[in-house]
RNA sequence: GUGGGAUUAGCGUAGUCGGUUAACGCGCCAGUUUGUGGCACUGGAGACCACCGGUUCGAAUCCGGUAUCCCACCCCA
């Protein structure tokens, strides 16, 4: 067959089979931030492109090299979303959220596209779901969130991530100690990568991030910004460890963690694990308190994370993590002949009005090929209908675990008899 | 953008001193006393051997190019 395409590079398609995977994980985090009080919030794919380069980061590589940007039939010039968290930043903006008092607390689950190249964990479209809490400074907001995270990734049962903790201070505090990192490494500019001298100028703090066993071997002796942070911001992180360890939360300070987006401060954090390749990052956040204002909003204290579904998945499945697929049939009707067909159309709306899943055949098969399939979809039951059970107006529905047959009326009663006989045997009581 | 690896039915693979109808497992379809699934058996459908070009009497197999996928750098979820 020939196709007359394929699917854009870096891209997935989630099939039937699979879906069932990503509403357990979606599900896990609805909960979980209801649970925290936060509200969904859903925004357009796409913006204006100035609001991501204003909110992400002129300097950054997202801005300058992977955005998907075009220019409509208008002419203007818009950007399909690189993350989630500028799109939120503009509707809480845009709709003056901040009058129906503070803190706002907004979830999301988005599709993001960065034209990258593709590799484990890394694609051009993928999804992330994210919290954003605005209008508050407290320490108590960042360990809020962070367990917030702690607590998905512990209801998706995953074990080997560990929580990266770090403060990057404020801008008063980092410009500091940018000027330390560039008269430490400037000792060393004949040595270093050619990448990290240009980080030397745009990002010193990127030096400390670098593969390089030289230029690891120099970072090694680096300042570390945790002395360099001015007496509000060391009190800050002070306060969020402490909320972190009243939670029982286990981090590892670690003061190479400095995100990569520029709207940052303070607090950030990573959740990372070496189970799925290089991309180890399935959650990364921290605070943002100049975020709203860079968009033209009056000062307003952020936070917030994002975690990446498809690395959470992989993991899971790396982990070797059973996700539970609540989507099987419960009753299958096979048929013999027209009669059977329209009975057993009227009998499975009743049973699916009752809330379960039914199914009966669609392709003309035979009775026998009609069990095979039945089995094959995972039928918990099944049912066979012919003239005979027509004509005597009762048939047996089949256990097809056990194979137990229990006769039962084919009237007005039998979706609330055929839910009651499931029940019973999932709890394994007799009626 | 820079590297490394891969590409044979829906999926996973075998198949190189180049040589008749490209093999196997799983899956799919049909059947095995025509009213009952899982097991077993029988049969069947399904591949221009990624694409283009070259060498050769002859190419899945050798050579060149292209594309796609995977992995890593970079960066990040």
């Amino acid at each position: 067959m020939a196709l007359i395409t394929k699917k854009i590079k870096g891209t997935e398609d989630v099939l039937p089979k699979q879906s069932y995977r990503w509403q357990f994980v979606e599900n896990i985090m609805r909960e979980e931030s209801r649970a925290y009080g936060f509200k969904e919030i859903r925004t357009p794919v796409f913006e204006h492109t100035e609001l991501f380069a204003r909110g992400v980061g002129q300097t950054t590589d997202v801005v300058q090299k992977e955005m998907y940007t075009f220019d409509t039939k208008g002419g203007e010039s818009v950007t399909l979303r690189p993350e989630g968290t500028a799109g939120a930043a503009r509707a809480v903006l845009e709709h003056s959220l901040e009058n129906e008092g503070l803190p706002i607390k907004a979830s999301y689950f988005v599709s993001c596209y960065r034209y990258e190249k593709p590799q484990a964990g890394r694609l051009r479209e993928f999804h992330q779901f994210g919290i954003e809490e605005y209008g508050t400074q407290s320490p108590v907001a960042d360990a809020e969130i962070i367990c917030l995270a702690q607590s998905v990734l512990d209801r998706l049962g995953l074990d080997q991530i560990h929580l990266e903790l770090n403060s990057i201070g404020c801008p008063e505090c980092r410009a500091k100690y940018n000027q330390a990192l560039r008269d430490y490494f400037s000792q060393y500019k004949d040595k270093l990568c050619t990448t990290c001298l240009t980080r030397l100028e745009k990002n010193p703090m990127r030096l400390l991030d670098c593969k390089s066993p030289e230029d690891r071997a120099i970072a090694k002796d680096a300042p570390v910004i945790t002395d360099y942070l001015c007496e509000d911001c060391e009190n800050h992180f002070t306060e969020v460890k402490k909320y972190l360890d009243a939670a029982g939360v286990a981090y590892n300070i670690n003061p190479k963690i400095v995100r990569g987006l520029d709207y940052y401060t303070k607090t950030v954090f990573e959740f990372v694990t070496d189970c799925i390749g290089a991309q180890g990052t399935v959650c990364g956040g921290g605070r943002y308190d100049g975020l709203m204002e860079e968009l033209g909003g009056k000062h307003t204290p952020s936070l917030g994370f994002a975690m990446g579904l498809e690395r959470l998945l992989m993991v899971m499945d790396a982990q070797g993590i059973e996700i539970p697929d609540s989507d099987s049939c419960a009753l299958y009707i096979a048929t013999m002949g027209d009669n059977a067909k329209v009975k057993a159309f009227e009998l499975l709306k009743s049973v699916r009005e009752a809330g379960l899943t039914a199914e009966t055949d669609v392709v003309g098969r035979g009775l026998r090929a009609q069990m095979k399939y039945a089995d094959k979809i995972g039928a918990k039951y099944s049912m066979v209908l012919g003239d005979n059970e027509i004509a005597e107006n009762k048939a047996k529905v089949k256990n097809m675990d056990s194979g137990e047959q229990t006769e039962m009326a084919l009237d007005e009663t039998f979706a609330d008899k055929f839910s009651v006989l499931q029940l019973a045997d999932e709890s394994g009581f007799q009626i």
